[in-house]
DNA sequence: TTGTTATTTGGTAAATAAGCAAAATATATG
DNA sequence: CATATATTTTGCTTATTTACCAAATAACAA
């Protein structure tokens, strides 16, 4: 297999696992709505603070969000601009699947 | 927070997780070009046959993929259709930190 | 200087995941 | 029915991830 090809799968991997996570993902999905500094985002999830800095210099190693200090604080956003439409995607398949679940519906599209 | 978007939450960073593994992954981005029976994504990843199961079994499990039985092998396909603008969008986001790294690009878009 | 906000480091404990080997389960086909 | 083929399941070991705490560090505001 070709080397580039491989980095470029591992780059790939990185970015989902990093989304791969509650916690995380939790993050991310309030930044939608707009940036927020760390206080913000740690009484969002009730974690240690250095867990919530662990977990926000991981997304933004893989690419996935970006941060800014102003005044005191620090702010992130997100950065990968394709998130929103692979959520908006991903939730409707996964509305469907608890609706078959409940036998409300036979065949997801 | 409320229940069910915790349930939400988790069945999204279960998409993820599914994903952000090289070996998934490389199987999956496989499938993009059509379905695959499993002795295919055995060779093209090496691992051992049960492994390569039970990474399958967890994408089906996340959604991203799904299996039909046919003569006397199981065929794998997509099931997550919007994975494919994603890959292609979040490919150029990395093409483009390549680029910084080497110092042949100031900012990526 | 002192307080605030966030990151980093180091250490520990618990939970989860990866991989292989062997056994089990279909399901074709002779 | 017997046997070969394709895949899944189970059991096990090892590796990775996660959370938390505490302490040190950094940047900056008041």
């Amino acid at each position: 297999m070709d080397n580039s090809y491989r980095k470029y799968i591992e780059a790939q991997a990185k970015i989902f696992k990093a989304l791969g996570h509650p916690a995380r993902l939790l993050m991310v999905d309030a930044l939608r709505s707009g940036e927020k500094c760390v206080c913000e985002l740690q009484s969002l999830t009730g974690l240690d603070m250095s867990t919530v800095s662990k977990h926000l210099s991981l997304l933004r190693e893989a690419g996935v969000v970006s941060s800014e200090k102003r005044g005191t604080s620090i702010y992130y956003r997100i950065a990968l601009c394709c998130l929103d439409s692979f959520l908006a995607c991903s939730s409707e398949m996964i509305k469907c699947r608890v609706l078959q679940e409940c036998s409300m519906i036979q065949n997801c599209p």
